[in-house]
DNA sequence: GTCTATAAATAGATAGAC
DNA sequence: GTCTATCTATTTATAGAC
């Protein structure tokens, strides 16, 4: 016996925020067609102003929805009892787990970053601010268990997501690279691109770097 | 006695170019509006049309100044007759300089990378695949010499790109997040920034940060 | 070389039937 | 909730005068 089947418009909308968040990762907000998306969710333009308000509206909640995920993974891997290492080890992890969650969350951030954050409403910022805030409160953590020396959470934070940002977005284009002709640049699975950022971070926060 | 004067043209050819890079980097492809870089220039519509074919060749001009001029400066830098360990140095500060020289260069960069290399043509393509190539050398030589451990060219080269690109291009959304309260996040001066990504990028060939 | 005017196409948004 | 048809604004691109 089939369970009575939920509101097609749960389905639909869903459809629509996914297809849309492809479309805009795949060609930017200015770029993205609310036509295509439409008909990539198998529905029409209509139906993007019944469950959105806007093109603007349905980016933006795209956008809270990436935010906030990193937001609240991140609080809990510094909430949780471990040792400041780990907790560098696992939000480096945190990350990257959100981020290959939803193919479309690299090259979207990128592009936001481009674009100086002019699509972020202050709500969302905050929740990037966040992300860098508690960043920062590991860093301390860690210093004053003697096991860091201080440093910008910014500076850091940046060496984190823009190595794994790039790495997850150019996968496409690497291969593309390497089809015309140049070898190495494709084969480096993303496990490889983390342990590496995680070492590099620790290296870092620990002064081995000077 | 004054020089008589270039043709106009060449000086309203470049006043477009310019305004053209900066509506791409501030907007991207497709979200930039001809009527509003033309007005930019001081001039109208027609006048690009005329000095250029269209929207798309304009762009791929841009790009194609941006990438060969990267391309031909890093190769400058594996032929000089220095240490491994400056060519790296070299090699981060040529990135960053011509960077700095074009502001709209890291933001076109960044989002070239979202879109996946849509808009590069092959021989631009070379270009970008050439600073890579150019990188790997550098390697090699440092590790016939003794110096450097063996590495992924394209790892090493997102490593210094990455954060290169989203520090110069952050510095806008940063100093809207810092007007939002975080502190100590928008004044790292670039020059710190390069310095911490040569350290990083030796520390990293060196084998140091396993 | 530079301009105005306009053609032609595209795309965001809504009305209204079912 | 879902669709078709359409309105309206925007925007790339060109024709043609000066």
């Amino acid at each position: 016996m089939a369970r009575p089947p939920r509101s097609a418009s749960v389905d639909s909308r869903r459809r629509l925020f996914e297809a849309a968040a492809a479309e805009f990762a795949a060609r930017g907000y200015a770029g993205a067609n609310v036509d295509r998306i439409a008909r990539a969710a198998r529905l029409n333009k209509a139906m993007i102003y019944y469950h959105f308000k806007s093109k603007a509206a349905l980016y933006r909640e795209i956008l809270r929805d990436m935010f906030t995920a990193v937001g609240t993974r991140v609080a809990d891997v510094a909430a949780a009892s471990c040792t400041p290492e780990d907790k560098v080890r696992a939000f480096v992890e945190a990350i990257a787990a959100e981020a290959e969650a939803r193919p479309h969350f690299p090259p979207i951030w990128l592009r936001e970053i481009a674009e100086g954050g002019g699509h972020l409403d202050a709500a969302t910022l905050n929740y990037a601010r966040a992300v860098v805030a508690t960043l920062g409160r590991i860093i301390e953590e860690g210093c004053r268990a003697g096991r860091f020396k201080p440093a910008q959470p910014m500076l850091v934070h940046g060496g984190i997501i823009a190595p794994l940002m790039f790495f997850l977005a150019t996968a496409r284009v690497r291969r593309k690279m390497q089809r015309a002709g140049a070898a190495g640049v494709a084969d480096i699975p993303p496990k490889v691109v983390v342990a590496h950022i995680q070492r590099l971070t620790l290296a870092v926060l620990e002064g081995r770097i000077a």
